[in-house]
DNA sequence: ATTTAAGCGAGACGGTACGTCTGGTCTTTAT
DNA sequence: ATAAAGACCAGACGTACCGTCTCGCTTAAAT
């Protein structure tokens, strides 16, 4: 590789892990609005002056240590039926959303009303790579002829993610598996009455 | 009446006034994390107690000056047909959610996630009856036999304004009638290829 | 009195004289460089909120510690004798620059170095009363032709106290009644050989 | 020459050179408080580790700085005349001490009260030669019989120096060659009146 | 008419987190 | 071995905001 090799100490990777970690626990436990700066530096025994050296404010590491601790690339289902892959992808972000670890994932959508750059950071690596899986398995399903060509990937992407994201927030319905089984019912047959 | 007519001064409508039409005006400028009490209380000319006699805290005074501009009751279109009748309240719900005092509406989800009596309350007093309204016009369709009777009235609900909120949240996709009448083409017709 | 009695809370003379207090016992342990503002605020049990409002920093408070605790004024002694009156204030200053309290003192001319306000602080408040009271003993002198008229009293001040705030601060010499005899008896009587 | 020649990389006068250079030229810009290691590292192109190498800390630093460029020696003059001897001494402590680099004297002074170990190596290295210098002045004096024998020599240099040291520190009054014979006048002839 | 129980504006207060800064140490690679 | 680069820890700094409190004044029902 043509890594220059920088002089001079080295980021301490073992900092950088011990951060991410103490952020997460601390996030499984409570909101990131009540978790200090001093509360990471002091639980991963590491000086606040370097926790600001590397990230600009505390929204950004949580959001650093929350990105760590997910899976590198996001698993596209491939059944052969895209109503199994939709909702395949759909009980395990239900089942993700509800895990300790999930619940971490609605303190960034609200952070992000006050913190553009936090949103824009969540899209682009966490929101980006999850849509596109689903995007992927929506144009499967239009090739084979199963789904509707004239509707754009977004708009369904959205009908399926939205009522959960929705209920996620604000915490108004059921998320779980049968959740999901009626959002696919429901959008994969509409809700009007068939002759 | 049975208002017993308490002793001493009474309280001061317009102090009341004063502060929910300051923190509206406020609020439509920043985000209520950047409004500060001191803000509120000066820019009302009531002092910083007033405000804490009426109101626990910074956010129940937004969002007491949220409801205060909103119209008392929710008007229920009767269209005969269910498809324009939500069509109707998509479109007007989204003109309202862009709106500069629509866009308000996400920092109470957003700060409801520090603060759960917050969420209680704006689920209470905002989304309920707009939710309830919505499932009058569903449980008209029904019983003219348009909509499908074996999908609960929540899953439509949310169907519908989960996306519209979960792009009001996270801004990556649009918010304008083409959207609406998008959601509503899938919702109804379903996203699979009839044969 | 014409004092209007402002509205609103009135500052709280107890925590302002908490705060001296505990000020003025920290600076007798230990300089001022080695107490916070944090230490200050604790032991006075004041919110640092508080310090800063009515103190520009740690010096300033500090330095009115110091001054709150000198008498109001500066006794002039008046012996009949403008020798013994200088004796009399130099034993006393000595006695009080050697004293836990006193040796703040040398703490407020050394931070002076680095803050011009505190330094002229310092001088209005502390250095002028007591150099006048000197000047009253010289013009006394003077006026009984004891002393010449052709010294202007800011040289004869500086070579009184000049040495001794020099020890002082650098403590290369002694600091004591004997001390005093010496300089008196120098400036007195001059240091050349008479015929 | 015997040198061993110690292998490895040689301690670089190059780098303590640039060091104290640097150091000086920053002091006479401002004071030693708000000159940082880190100022006085990169001004010299040096690393700050270096510093740390060679020097307990930075006023040590300054020290050694602020005496790299004193003259080695220094000058005793003997003019035959005591009172011309201390008036020529006097006058030259004072155009230095208010020269840029003898301003910065008054910050070693200042330093000291926190620093009992700088304050010992002033003394030592700056103070001590000068007090001999007019220590040998005196004793030349009291030699001739021009001056009192029953006077010890340190009383009569603080008669001298502290008035100049102390409106160094607190910038009361004048430090120019007017003053100097006003001192030099009063401690020779006495501020009594003759008959 | 006088009492008395609020309500109110002004603004001081304690608490607590923020993000910044500096002094001084330590690690890595280069000389 | 010594240097430069620069990451790191410790911990103080001064600021900001929250929500509480105290003060003295005003208002209006109850006496």
């Amino acid at each position: 590789m043509d890594e220059p090799k920088k002089r001079g100490r080295q980021r301490s990777t073992v900092a950088e892990t011990a951060v991410l970690k103490a952020t997460m626990e601390l996030l499984e436990d409570r909101p990131l609005s009540s978790v200090t700066a001093e509360d990471i530096a002091s639980k991963a025994g590491v000086s606040k002056a370097t926790l600001y050296k590397w990230w600009p404010n505390k929204s950004r590491i949580a959001l650093d240590a929350f990105l760590a601790q997910m899976a590198e690339d996001v698993p596209i289902p491939d059944t052969g039926s895209a109503r199994l892959d939709f909702l395949g992808q759909l009980k395990s972000a239900i089942r993700f959303y509800t895990s300790p670890r999930g619940r971490v994932l609605s303190q960034f959508i609200a952070e992000g009303r006050n913190d553009p750059e936090l949103l824009k950071a969540f899209q682009e690596r966490f929101q980006e790579p999850r849509r596109k899986a689903v995007r992927v398995s929506w144009e499967r399903g239009v090739a084979r002829g199963e789904l509707r060509a004239d509707i754009d990937a977004g708009t369904v992407i959205d009908l399926l993610f939205g009522p959960i994201v929705y209920r996620l927030m604000t915490e108004h319905g059921p998320l779980n598996d049968a959740a999901a089984e009626m959002l696919v019912e429901a959008v994969f047959s509409g809700i009007t009455v068939k002759k």
